[in-house]
DNA sequence: TATTGTTATACTCTATAACTATA
DNA sequence: TATAGTTATAGAGTATAACAATA
């Protein structure tokens, strides 16, 4: 719903071919935003063979590797705030794939925890994002494909992004419309 | 807003050292979606220099592309439905940046052009996507860049995503929570 | 009868801040 | 006095369908 790119001449330009003085084709920062935009749109979309959103796809990913985590805790680690996790955790545990265990000193606490189904689900939503990433990159080959994540890997480190963590359309301007 | 990478072991793989079965690091699929969301929102941070907003450059590139287009066919163009444009147009051309021409022949539709001063905005446009590239992209070397490019382009083509078009996120699932 | 631009409405998502119960 | 989880509310953004004017 988004549209940025501007630069028709280097729209018409393939990726080897520079004939001028600028490099690179339509921008590949447009061509990140474009193809990342789409890369998220297909997982959702194929999370929903599993009755999830993409907003479940983190809490299983951060309770199976943090176990007994707080409530607290998982928003700040997840980068949103606590009041939003409350209905996301209310849905997953009437779904029997999360539980809210008493913290052990603290009354205030939950120690959070994935169910033994819920662990099943974690294993269904690895098995999707495999499946996901052999579509997505179809076209490249396996080394391409390792180059492909070098490259991105050294401008998330170099624009500071943290590993695992998807940030999502920050919302800083105003709108995404469109 | 959105976390789903899920692959402890992979995260902490560099990009090369390839231990076992699997290829890529933390997945090139979630980096894409990582990174790519990251490039859509530092571009809209820095559109708010202009006053602007993801949308308002979409029509800015078009209206630059193709002049006295009409609300209709620009929406098509955009991938949007005709009234999410209305406020859109409405706003540029309060500002003067737009102008609603009278179609010659058919009194319903409109011919839809940039104003000189729109002109003028639609160079700054150009200016703050050249300076996004090259921020964004600082760890590349110009080669590097024009790597991901071509590897970024052969993925758009196979996946069948349009030259220039941003499809945004599709909301095919429900949300993006998170 | 179909199409252009417009408006109105209803719905989703989210951020904020208030609230309770503990500490 | 501060913190964990919760609730309520208000705002932004969008999709849908209905509308008047014109074809």
């Amino acid at each position: 719903m988004i549209l940025l790119c501007n630069n028709k001449e280097a729209m018409k330009r393939k990726p080897g071919e520079d004939g001028g003085s600028k490099p690179k084709g339509p921008g590949a920062a447009f061509l990140l935003a474009q193809v990342g935009a789409h890369a998220a749109s297909r997982f959702a979309a194929r999370l929903t063979e599993a009755d999830l959103v993409p907003a479940n796809a983190g809490i299983f990913r951060i309770l199976s590797a943090t176990p007994a985590i707080s409530q607290q805790a998982l928003a700040t680690a997840l980068g949103t705030v606590p009041s939003r996790l409350v209905a996301l955790v209310d849905d997953l545990e009437a779904r029997g794939l999360v539980e809210r265990r008493a913290h052990e000193t603290d009354r205030r606490t939950y120690a959070l925890h994935l169910t033994d189904k819920g662990k099943a689900t974690m294993e269904i939503i690895s098995k999707i994002a495999r499946e996901h990433r052999q579509d997505l990159l179809a076209a490249l080959s396996e080394e391409e494909q390792a180059t492909l994540s070098g490259l991105l890997q050294r401008v998330a480190e170099q624009q500071g992004l943290l590993w695992g963590v998807h940030p999502g359309y920050a919302r800083i301007g105003q709108s995404d419309k469109t």
